[in-house]
DNA sequence: ACAAAAATGAGAAGAGTTCTCATTCTTATT
DNA sequence: AATAAGAATGAGAACTCTTCTCATTTTTGT
């Protein structure tokens, strides 16, 4: 196990720590929710709590290892961050998540923040729709 | 009162949904929660529950006459439907909100969504940011 | 190995929202 | 205008997601 990148993020290396980052690092899914993190923890027969969870992808939201998204539905997702950031565009239908980046639509924002007096720290933007597989399935 | 929106909406014109609708209409703020409609309600002493307060936003926002965004924070907000779509800009520090329309991001979506494969059917966009005043007051 | 400080886990608590169901209101019909 | 049938309401319970509390355990620098 690699405490390093822990340390980087001025985090104690601790084991739930670890465990967690571990999971997500391996963890072939993109997006995940505290309770995703949790019950697949359990499963595999680690020890953790549900309030652990919770505050340590809230950590690593803060030392920026992770991005936490508010897709609708109230539930927060975590995402780990792998340097280059992108939006996302959901099927509202399988709930199936894609990526994108788009330039234009980037320096768009800049710009209209700048228009409207507001020094720009963030942006979310989502795209929703039905995909090509469950078009198909209508 | 006037009772002929909810009708075209398809809903009956029962006491609570006309004075919720007329409140939303009347109010110069345009962004509010549920609690919000419902306390305000309360105090120009109308007799409201919550849960009704909840049912009608949300059944208005099922007849398109208001809309629901997600703003960070996990509580929802709705707003008039006043016909023209627009995406907001909101300040992180004061948490006032500010609305922007963009035709070339409207575009680029659309545009995104069908690289991708997707029938867009919807999109959000939130622009955070600090705005000119909370940048004064440092 | 040890003490001090920080992190954990279990459950309580909190916020926001939805559900349940007995009562009340609306509307179409006399 | 009265009525009957169905829909809507309100109060509180219940539910979901998340944070808090605090006694116990773990980590880390010495």
């Amino acid at each position: 196990m690699d405490s390093s990148e822990l340390k980087r993020a001025g985090l104690k290396a601790t084991l739930p720590r670890l465990k967690i980052l571990e999971f997500l690092e391996n963890s072939k899914v993109r997006h995940m929710s505290a309770e995703d993190v949790y019950k697949a923890l359990l499963e595999s027969g680690e020890e953790v709590g549900l309030a652990t969870v919770y505050r340590v992808l809230t950590q690593f939201e803060a030392a920026g290892l992770v991005v936490r998204h508010h897709f609708e539905g109230g539930q927060s997702v975590f995402e780990m961050e792998h340097g280059k950031h992108h939006d996302h565009i959901l099927c509202v239908r399988c709930g199936k998540v894609d990526e994108f980046v788009d330039d234009i639509i980037e320096e768009r924002q800049k710009k209209i923040a700048k228009e409207k007096g507001y020094t720009m720290t963030d942006h979310s933007l989502y795209i929703y729709g039905v995909c090509s597989v469950c078009q198909k399935a209508e």
